[in-house]
DNA sequence: CGGGCCTGACTAACTAGTCAGACAGTGACC
DNA sequence: GGTCACTGTCTGACTAGTTAGTCAGGCCCG
């Protein structure tokens, strides 16, 4: 893997194929074919499709590295509902919706292999891990009431993933914003400390047609999601 | 399909191999295999494999009926617990942990596949209706503070099943402890009506092997679920 | 003897990964 | 400048392994 471009150019293919075919169905003819290279060159470059989809996760999470520096100077409540907004992204991104349910077929195959588990954790550990920091930054800024930031993170990455494998499991997206309320209503009102509110556009039912405020709102936040692939 | 006894018989096979080679590499082989009988018994009674695993999520929720009826005469904060204990069932269970290793398989093939997908609706509704009607009658009996019984379901089951996929995909058994926790300071202890309080082996921390405590309070709860095949 | 239940042997499709060799660039030597 | 050898990149054709589903026929029971 001497050139960076022939990696990028077959990792993208991957992302493609398995945005189109879902992780199952990914074959390493259907990588090929979004190249204008043959199979055999995917095999030359790597040792197996399994080689090349655990470095895949790799180069995302690289992109959503850069992404979660970019944001690291805005205010904690900005943060929280730009995080909040980009976990529970709109049925409306067809792209996201494509790549997180082949997302989620790798993560069901995770518990049965070890390097995928390894790369799941570690793309994880980010996630849960930017989330509590918005919540200790929070609560230093005095925007958030005294809570204890580890076990929330750890409650609010279940419910919001809860959501989403729900929601593209079940079809259902009422589950997006259904979750989104509750935890809005049940959890984060009282997170707030005196005072201190949300962001009008915040809350799904004041913005009915998710599209207006998510793409407000996340529209920079989604560019170098761990998602996005292309420029 | 004459005989139930064969149904059974090639149901309770599937769920084992199920089981034993997650729903990927289950094979129709497999299935034969741990039946008396061979692999073109099993396409003489039914047309796919796929045909074959509907049947199964069918069978599952009967089973899943008969137990929930069973619970429905207790009082709302021993259902909820008990609720709350099948769904976050310990890691130790190992046969829970290799079907819903499996489960999370096929859930992550009902984005492709209708029938799955309505099945898993099917199911899931059940899940999620039960958990409101245990909420609704905390509320009646004033065992509950006034609240949304819907929106609060939604998130919870949300949370829950967040806590659940996070704990196979990550292998990461303190997931389920960590939500069990988190859950219970900051979401079901705000949901009790003044003077009441959880039973005490509710808490994992109280309990620090969940073994004793899940097998005191969720004995009868497991056996009947929906994952349980073996009386 | 007729029909439902069941089987072994088979086929058809699919695909990861291999391999021998083509090809292009590069440097070195005449 | 020409040519030869070498090396890294890339390819088409192939293999080997797997498995869902079929089918002709066997068996047993009424």
């Amino acid at each position: 893997m001497t050139e960076p471009s022939v990696r990028e150019a077959i990792l993208t293919a991957t992302y493609d194929a398995l945005c189109e075919y879902g992780y199952t169905d990914l074959t390493a003819q259907a990588i090929a074919d979004r190249t204008d290279k043959s199979k055999s060159h995917i095999f030359y470059h790597y040792d197996s499709v399994e080689d090349l989809v655990v470095d895949l996760v790799d180069f995302l999470l690289e992109r959503f590295d850069e992404h979660a520096e970019r944001m690291q100077s805005r205010p904690p409540i900005e943060r929280l509902a730009a995080f909040v907004d980009w976990f529970l992204y709109g049925p409306d991104d067809a792209e996201q919706v494509a790549f997180h349910t082949a997302l989620l077929e790798l993560r069901a195959q995770a518990p049965y292999n070890d390097r995928y588990r390894e790369q799941l954790r570690k793309s994880d550990d980010h996630l849960r891990d930017t989330l509590e920091e918005i919540l200790r930054a929070g609560q230093e800024s005095g925007d958030f009431r005294e809570h204890d930031a580890a076990k929330m993170a750890t409650m609010l990455v279940a419910a919001f993933d809860g959501a989403r494998v729900r929601q593209l499991t079940l079809g259902r997206d009422e589950y997006l914003t259904d979750v989104r309320d509750a935890i809005a209503d049940e959890i984060l009102e009282g997170l707030l400390a005196e005072g201190v509110t949300f962001p009008d556009e915040f809350r799904s039912t004041d913005a009915p047609s998710r599209t207006d405020a998510a793409t407000a709102t996340a529209t920079d936040a989604d560019t170098a999601t761990d998602s996005s692939c292309h420029d």
